[in-house]
DNA sequence: CTGGACTCTCCCCCCGTGGGAGAGTCCACG
DNA sequence: CGTGGACTCTCCCACGGGGGGAGAGTCCAG
């Protein structure tokens, strides 16, 4: 073989990584030297060992945690190609993640928050025809979809007509188990077999209209918030979204979708 | 005004923030609470502190970081646009590079490094027409098309035919400070005013072709480098490219990069 | 043998947040 | 007027993937 060791400054240069990455990667057991002398605890690294070096340098650079490229380095090619593939999803997903973060950074960047004038104003009260789902934050656009295929099948069975627009239903907060629903008005007097009905008491609201897609929701939020606290309004559950233009009808650029709040009776 | 205060835990829920981000946000100076009991040392919120507080979560929920965001509150609204334009140029670029690693992360799960069979042979002594630039590793896709324009600008001026393919030198040590250089093979004893010349020197090498974009040259360098340290070569200085296809005449998938590195004579 | 380059360990720092311990406070209900 | 439970306080530790530096020890070429 070739005997000669390297110092850990040398093996650095060579596989493209700094000591101090070298030392962290033999303290957790991902890449130990060949030999580390007793007596100074100088380490030793053999020149076989760039191949995994270079592939931990590789694979950091791509981001990769140490742990999972440490399972990387120790499993089968079979299993290996596993572990990239998972780790591809989860890179590809943050990708998408922060284009949408991007387009509403673009969006408050240029100009503020165009379009989004809050209104005070009363609403009636209304009766939907409603279909539930409990869900997360990040699920909410296949939950509030799911609900509405549903509904609308319920609803076709039933063969009864609604009024446009579709509703959606919101808690305050946003935990981690969010309870939604999406309805829709029928006509009063009909009693449908396997859908639950909601009562949307009417009052005073807070309400403004979003353009665009609904990644950008929270820009309108953010705006409807602030005005509604800034007015010393408190806010009351459940949100409510109308679609006036949903995403059957247009591209997400042009989606249209009313976002009312429900606020405590005028603080005299 | 509305006087009733919040305690933190009403106001995280308002705003979408946990209590232990009001906290450490009020430790940090980006948004202290309107009171704060003198005995119990509880933190009381008012209502018109939701703005700043939900245009906080807001801007995390975008992934600047609490300083930025600090600055925003605090900016007039021209300069809080500047500021944003910055940040989503930040993150632009953050796509951009994650794409790559994206891609590359692609090539590595489907079926390892096809096509990346490293030979070792020998290079006769070359002297090269050169320009040099000092630049970072990151910057090195300008850097060389800059030195390839200046080096073909100063051959097209002598009236110099140059033999394809252009040839790129590197160090073996990716720097912050990477003396890098890009050079042509012109016809023996021509002196060229204003241009430097190189001489490479012959010998054995390890070389590899690399098809694709340059941003996935590391998978390439990858292989070429592990093989070399495995049949326990020494790398020398300076590594050479020579662009087969370059972007002048196919897309990226298509570029072909002969990869060489230099090794020390046969150990024996 | 000496000086300079290299290496060792150990500790603190970054960022933003979560978790938990242990103690204190507030408020609504009985 | 208690009391229990929900809330809050401060303080410390953890994450990941290192960087920076102090202070001491080691290696090797001249």
């Amino acid at each position: 073989m070739h005997d000669e060791l390297l110092t850990i400054g040398r093996f650095a240069r060579l596989c493209h990584l700094s000591v101090k990455q070298l030392r962290h990667y033999d303290d957790m057991g991902l890449l130990a030297p060949v030999r580390v002398d007793a007596g100074s605890g100088y380490r030793y690294y053999a020149p076989e060992q760039a191949r995994d070096a270079l592939t931990i340098a590789l694979l950091r650079r791509m981001d990769l945690p140490l742990a999972v490229i440490a399972r990387a380095l120790d499993a089968e090619p079979e299993r290996r190609a596993g572990i990239l593939r998972a780790e591809r999803d989860r890179l590809a997903e943050r990708i998408s993640r922060d284009q949408a973060r991007l387009a509403m950074l673009e969006r408050l960047a240029e100009g503020g928050l165009p379009g989004h004038e809050v209104t005070l104003g009363r609403e009636p009260d209304r009766r939907l025809a409603v279909v539930r789902t409990v869900c997360t934050p990040a699920e909410t656009g296949t939950g509030v979809g799911d609900c509405a295929g549903r509904l609308l099948a319920a609803l076709g069975r039933a063969g009864i007509a609604w009024e446009p627009p579709l509703w959606g239903l919101y808690p305050l907060d946003l935990d981690e188990r969010m309870a939604i629903a999406v309805g829709a008005q029928t006509p009063p007097g009909e009693g449908l077999p396997g859908l639950e009905f909601a009562e949307l008491p009417g009052g005073p609201v807070a309400e403004t209209v979003h353009i665009g897609p609904y990644a950008q929701l929270p820009l309108a939020y953010h705006a409807l918030f602030a005005a509604v606290h800034e007015r010393g309004l408190r806010p009351r559950a459940p949100v409510r979204e109308a679609y006036l233009v949903g995403p059957a009808e247009a591209p997400p650029e042009e989606l249209m979708t009313r976002l009312i709040i429900p606020v405590q009776e005028s603080p005299a």
